[in-house]
DNA sequence: CTTCTTATTGAAAATGGTTTCCATTATCAA
DNA sequence: TTGATAATGGAAACCATTTTCAATAAGAAG
């Protein structure tokens, strides 16, 4: 097959490389476990995943690289308040666009997906004209709501 | 001034008394504390606010009585990503209703208070239907904005 | 006002997620 | 192939937050 050099993965390295970084196994295999969930993982879960496939990728290293994702604004890092970071891949071809319901109390999390499109109408006026005025480069948004789910409002 | 019987605070001590809790000095000078300010604190700040009105109150009291008012929903606690929660009254009568944008390089925050008008008409709706659907009684909610801040997104 | 139950507190120690250090290794432009 | 240096892993350090536990104080009852 003269003429074809690498076409490799399509995928990840360009990103990597567009933004001075190099593409590495652990970085990839991070990659491979964040687009093939569609759930919100702990650095713990994501390191426990990758090592299965890449037994020597250490758990600093799954730190290094979600805090460098999340500053390239590919991933979200979500706080529900139970002491452990939570990482979500932010175009994910499966991941559908949603947000959370937490209970303040017992700490459940509900993840929901309506109101979407009038959320989005929403977000994208106040995105543009927020972006223009802070000048600010928005890439991503956490919308939360907390409260009492229906266990913990009927009891006490 | 006979028939006046000791009408201190209308204050909080319902609000805790009403949720089966005790009102103590140390819980008071924390509302005090948070009353006062319309800025998010950390809750070593409000130690340390709390600590020249009442030095006999511990860090861990703050800890405490914070992790209480965030379950009974008058406070708002935020994680900004630089390994601290800070902490917002509800409705505190200064406060007005803001929001934040986050640069995740370099942390910096941005509080807003644009675009609440057609917010609120969002989040009316969105509250209304997901605490009807998820049976969740809704108390509070967080929007958050992450990107790049004018510095950041013109260096390297 | 005194008593009693028990929620609340403070100090110190423990916890545990996340970061830092640093010597070694691997990426990729030349 | 080579070389500059970005990236890595393991151990140790960090540090905000939580837990433990004996002492204290709130508030209902008498």
């Amino acid at each position: 097959m003269p003429g074809r050099r690498r076409m490799m993965s399509p995928g990840w390295g360009g990103k990597f490389r567009g933004c001075g970084y190099r593409m590495t196994v652990p970085r990839q295999a991070i990659m491979d476990v964040l687009s093939g969930t569609d759930k919100h993982l702990s650095a713990e879960d994501i390191y426990m995943k990758v090592h299965k496939m890449s037994p020597d990728v250490g758990l600093t290293t799954v730190y290094r690289t979600l805090e460098l994702l999340t500053q390239m604004g590919l991933v979200v890092k979500f706080d529900f308040g139970d002491g452990r970071a939570r990482y979500e891949l932010t175009e994910g071809p499966k991941s559908e666009h949603h947000h959370h319901l937490i209970c303040a109390s017992c700490k459940r999390i509900i993840e929901y997906t309506d109101f979407i499109d009038e959320e989005m109408e929403f977000l994208k006026r106040a995105e543009k004209g927020l972006s223009k005025k802070y000048n600010f480069d928005i890439k991503n948004h956490i919308i939360q709501f907390y409260g009492l789910c229906d266990k913990c409002k009927n009891k006490k």
